[in-house]
DNA sequence: GCGGGTTAATTCGAAATCGAACGTACCTGT
DNA sequence: ACAGGTACGTTCGATTTCGAATTAACCCGC
């Protein structure tokens, strides 16, 4: 239940491949303890209510614990706090410089945490979990963050284990991409579907990936990183050593560094998007590139993995049918006809605080799996 | 156990997630009535025996049923008998005209399951499942083959249909080079890996994905297509409509075309691997060149997916490291450090029965799954 | 060759889970 | 308004599954 906000009986029983009577017992021992609640509200209609009695939800109590998330982005640290029931309590977040220390980011963490439980008069010893989100791969097994020039300051260092130091509660890390995944896949866009991919555009440009049904990191857990798919053989070279990757080619610095000549006052992709959306060509220009080179790697990802939807987020993700347009153009004439007719390219619903609210639900999944353990 | 040739007890009671105690009536209950037979054979040392009491194999009894597999490729039909317990009973194979029309193909196959059958002193009526391969992409939800340019004649057609009323037996269809995946899996190079890709390069180049331990197809079934990567983008028209695809590049054709002028007398892949090792630099340029370029679709493969190793099948794959170095060379140079250096690069262990194999597999995982539903 | 370590398999009473039948709550069409 | 359909949730006795303790079968080092 950790993993699905509220639950009905017959859900349950479905999901746990248990008897419905088996989950009766089983909830009415819970709901007499008060771990669990029923939820009078609306009683989710889901794909059309076509007959029959309608389900009764269940939320675990907020007793049963508070879940942290916490994203580090390039210039910004973001925080929410939920409780059991997927219900979002407090959120914060503030600027940060990308180029100081790990240690010094944590420490600007570790305050906007205790300041959301503060507003939310909770206090640390009901959180049972954290998810964190990074830029950049993470290998699973070490928990380092690999090379990633976004946030220099935490290459080499065991993101998990610092964080969980700093809180003195043990901490899960993830990929902020994978995250974005995580959070449209509960909350957002891609509710319902099971196989999908989450597109990160922005400074860097990574995918996160659900797969049957569940997140997939691949064998290092570093799956989904296309940010150095090779576009143009002939490009600017990349510090990974390849010409024209795509996230030299198509991440916010490109888009900038390529308007600096004509527009030299805009200084974030925010302002390309709400200049391009005023009828300023160059910007709308600068974001179409982006967006075919971004399609263009997309159609590979969709030959390969067969996505029943593309979710993209990310600053420039914002940018909506002006970056997707020709998203959706270069994905088709680039991926073999029958994976471009089976996907969908949509923007993000959760915005800039997708990976906050990927790394609470990465918290919530943990707790999941420990119950099955 | 369908799925596993031989188990113990403790073995099975670790896959089911049952408690060994459960195991252990159970298979009391299925050995008294003669379903499974205890094993007395190599009670299989794993990976090293590190002391305690060896296991007791179980496999399903001859009785159980037998599974059939079917292979067409781009010349050849293959099919092979086994039973339940993964021994392999009997198999067959055909030099078939390519461009015949499916209902041709499908006589000559149904004639080669008779023969093996009767080879095996086996009715058909023993039969609970059959496989087949083909070559291209498969819709999972109508079971049609999409467009393919190396059996012509399927186009279009129900190839699970059509086989299952020439046979009178139910027929699951899959992609050739996800059933060489799952051979190498079960019998192959691949046994006991959870992340992995197997690499068909022969006429058409295709990979075939095994993803959190379960054989991936994405959301229509058609995951793993990487022959339409685009690898030089002023590279030769293909009929997909884009330059440089990977099979336009380095599919066997290619190959056999850019020996045509020195070396008119070639006609197939096992030439141009024969003339290679006997010292013939332009066939072995020939070889790296194709080895280079899948490399390079590898490169991707392996940042998006992430695998653990890559097994390399296909009338090109018995080149061994002839074709296999340029591909690491390729692969490390492209991918980002930390999935290059997590894959491991090898040649199939199978060769050419990998795909039939695969087949066998295919219906022994169908038979699983039926039980578990 | 004999303890100590390790993993496999069994036994048995205890506890969780199931299946079938029933009651409930809503929608739809007439 | 009411019958018919559908899906949710509960009750009960019957069955399966579990857990802990036990025995078995091997390896190792001394």
């Amino acid at each position: 239940m950790s993993e699905f906000g509220a639950l009905s009986r017959a859900e349950l029983a479905r999901r746990t491949a248990l008897a419905p009577s088996t989950i009766s017992t089983l909830t009415a021992d819970l709901l007499r303890d008060g771990l669990i609640v029923e939820r009078s509200e609306t009683p989710v209609p889901a794909a059309g209510p076509r007959g029959g009695r309608p389900a009764t939800l269940l939320a675990l109590h907020r007793s049963a614990g508070l879940v942290v998330g916490i994203d580090f982005g390039k210039t910004h640290v973001r925080v929410a706090v939920a409780d059991r029931a997927h219900e979002l309590i407090a959120e914060r977040s503030k600027q940060v410089d990308p180029d100081q220390r790990s240690a010094t980011h944590i420490k600007v963490a570790v305050r906007l945490v205790h300041a959301a439980l503060e507003s939310a008069r909770a206090n640390r010893d009901q959180v049972v979990g954290v998810g964190m989100g990074l830029p950049g791969p993470i290998n699973r097994a070490t928990g380092q963050i690999g090379d990633s020039a976004i946030l220099p300051g935490w290459v080499g260092v065991n993101a998990s284990k610092a964080m969980s130091d700093a809180l003195g509660l043990p901490v899960s890390v993830d990929n902020d991409a994978n995250l974005g995944a995580l959070a449209e896949w509960v909350w957002g866009a891609a509710r319902g579907c099971n196989e999908l991919a989450y597109i990160k555009a922005a400074t860097g440009i990574g995918a996160g990936l659900i797969t049957n049904g569940r997140p997939f990191g691949g064998y290092g857990g570093t799956a989904g990183e296309i940010g150095h798919t090779i576009i143009d053989p002939s490009g600017p070279i990349c510090r990974c050593g390849n010409r024209g990757c795509l996230e030299m080619l198509a991440g916010t610095p490109a888009l900038l560094a390529a308007l600096q000549p004509t527009h030299p006052d805009i200084t974030n992709a925010a302002d390309v998007i709400a200049r391009a959306r005023d009828g300023d060509s160059g910007c709308a220009r600068a974001l179409t590139d982006s967006g075919r080179a971004i399609g263009t790697a997309l159609a590979t990802l969709c030959n390969i993995t067969n996505p029943e939807r593309i979710i993209v987020g990310g600053e420039l993700g914002a940018a909506g049918d002006l970056v997707l347009d020709p998203m959706r153009d270069a994905l088709h004439r680039g991926a073999i006809r029958s994976a471009g007719q089976d996907v969908t390219l949509c923007q993000s619903t959760l915005g800039e605080r997708a990976e906050v609210l990927g790394a609470v639900a990465l918290a919530l999944t943990r707790l999941g799996h420990a119950l099955e353990r």
